[in-house]
DNA sequence: GTCGATCGTCGAAGCGATTCGACGATCTGG
DNA sequence: CCAGATCGTCGAATCGCTTCGACGATCGAC
């Protein structure tokens, strides 16, 4: 392996010239420069990561912690995860996947033995124990998801409060007077998990707004689970003409059910999800829906943290408005 | 942060003994070590990765390569990385997270910086072009699926030739006389992905040695495509009264697709899955299954790469037999 | 009782980069 | 035409740890 001062006798210049080159950080003369990038290429010179972090105190790594737990959705998680490594790369960073099960222990290790620049922490509560960790190291974070007191740290989530509140406005303005939310198991809500309950939040107070009448539902992330809930909810509320779907892996099992009641979508119910489009426009019909900007959020939340490290402010909070698409499966009731 | 030097000077020894007692390379008193661990815990000293990496020629980091494309199960995936960073946590060894998209590029990059020791690929094609990279790659790699030439490299995979075939076994147990596998979609098998073809080829031996009816059938991950392939499936073989499925996403439109066509599971059509358990579990009904070991492969490819680390030979080929699950979705045809 | 091993510890030499101050050479302005 | 900036490059110190050889002390064997 090709270190740099074998790459520096070969350009004969000094070992710091061709560090200068590569870094940028003082300014070189066109020739030699060239002549520098000649030697790399010719020797295959590639740094060592270890000696680079060592002395510039900057490992270029950051770290990802992503969830493991119950009553999420697995393949929102991975869009976040990847498009986080590929923002990363294009900040020239790399990412260490850590796992909540390793806890606020494995943010302290990372962190305190300079493996990582910074950490990216998903799927935040409430009241998560990780958010004073994060507070008392001193590497900059960002947050996905919003704990109960933000203050000091950097944020950024889907705008749920808006994006519940969006869904009922789409089902008003199309004449429904009750509607009913379908959110996430109740284990999500024990854990207080900000998401769901912005998107209760949105959904209540925008059905108050408009006058109509609304409930809320937990539902299991089974089959049973949406069976249970969609009949449990058509009996309860014959009335009911429309529902809002925030819990990804039952979306389909709920169409079903609701086709099985003989409620046809979207003559009988309307229905409208909070879900990746690709699941939204993989169902028939076709979704109503709130995306979830997953890719979105994981390369602003890289952006973020970029700003942070090269010594800029960010942003407290930062909260992606909801686009709702309109698809095949709302319609004015009958 | 405190370094080795202020742990030794605490402790009252020379920083070589610190390293001493914290690596067990050399032989160390009971009584200096229990103060060096004292001291250790009182500075609350952290060894600095980078410093570590570049004496030591080892940065204990391992990459994990994962597939970004379509056409593959996204839980199955997140599954095989969390226990991939759970098992490698296990020996001490963090993960380092490389998506398909940098390609070839990567692996050269993270090995020829020293960020990573060692190197896993999920999703390894039959002519994959990262193979030969891995191969002239001084780094230890293990490779989850099999190229078409595994010689030199080390690889795992649930043996899906014999996982084919024991679903043709249990069908034909039951008295079966045609069965139809219903597969990935069709780039899958443009791509030559080993799994899906090595399924197929278990699949038509086993079917061929029952002297049973097969036939396989592409299909597109979609609600639309598991509609298309079931009518054709039931048009183009009225007496066929068994499928095996491998291909999670349309496990469930299928299942609903048969309902439709009047075929109820599993009286008129016997079903059986490779996939997931919780996938197999979830659905109505249960499904008779081949699960898919994800956690397990993840925890033995970190295992064999800690082997061929520590000097120690791996096998070249690691097959995990099949474990079929019958529950509520196989019966005898009527 | 002595000699060679073994044990426990130390000191110093790296590992391979970055970065700071220094120093000629070239510019700039008055 | 000269003082002072600026530019481009160099050399040396430094980052924090591991590891090798050395060395006194203890041990066991004869």
């Amino acid at each position: 392996m090709a270190k740099i001062e074998d790459v520096a006798k070969h350009a004969g210049v000094a070992p710091s010239t061709v560090s200068y080159v590569l870094s940028g950080k003082r300014s070189i003369t066109q020739e030699t420069r060239q002549r520098v990038l000649a030697s790399i290429r010719a020797l295959g010179y590639q740094p060592h990561a270890g000696a680079r972090a060592l002395a510039s105190n900057r490992s270029n790594v950051v770290a990802l912690v992503v969830p493991l737990r119950t009553g999420i959705h697995v393949p929102v998680i991975m869009q976040f995860a990847t498009s986080v490594v590929i923002a990363a790369r294009e900040h020239d960073h790399d990412v260490l996947l850590l796992t909540q099960n390793e806890g606020e222990a494995g943010l302290r290790r990372v962190a305190g033995t300079s493996m990582v620049d910074a950490i990216i922490v998903m799927d935040v509560e409430l009241h998560d124990p990780r958010v004073p960790v994060l507070k008392d190291l001193d590497r900059p974070a960002v947050l996905i998801g919003f704990p109960a007191d933000p203050d000091g740290l950097t944020c950024i989530d889907l705008d749920f409060t808006a994006a519940g509140a969006a869904c009922v406005d789409h089902l008003a303005e199309l004449g429904h007077r009750r509607v009913a939310l379908i959110g996430s198991p109740p284990e999500v809500y024990e854990r207080e998990t900000g998401f769901a309950s912005r998107t209760t939040a949105g959904f209540t107070e925008a059905a108050a707004r408009h006058g109509i009448a609304a409930s809320v539902h937990a539902c299991e992330a089974t089959q049973a689970g949406a069976q249970k809930v969609a009949t449990e909810l058509l009996a309860e509320h014959p009335d009911l003409t429309a529902v809002v779907v925030h819990n990804e892996p039952v979306v389909a099992p709920l169409l079903a059910a609701f086709r099985e009641a003989g409620r046809s979508v979207p003559d009988d119910l309307s229905v409208v999800a909070i879900c990746p489009d690709e699941l939204a426009e993989y169902t028939m019909p076709a979704l109503t829906s709130v995306a979830i900007p997953a890719e979105e959020v994981g390369r602003q939340a890289v952006g973020l943290l970029m700003a942070k490290l090269n010594g800029r402010k960010a942003p407290g909070a930062t909260l992606l408005s909801p686009h709702l698409t309109v698809r095949a499966s709302t319609a004015p009731p009958q």
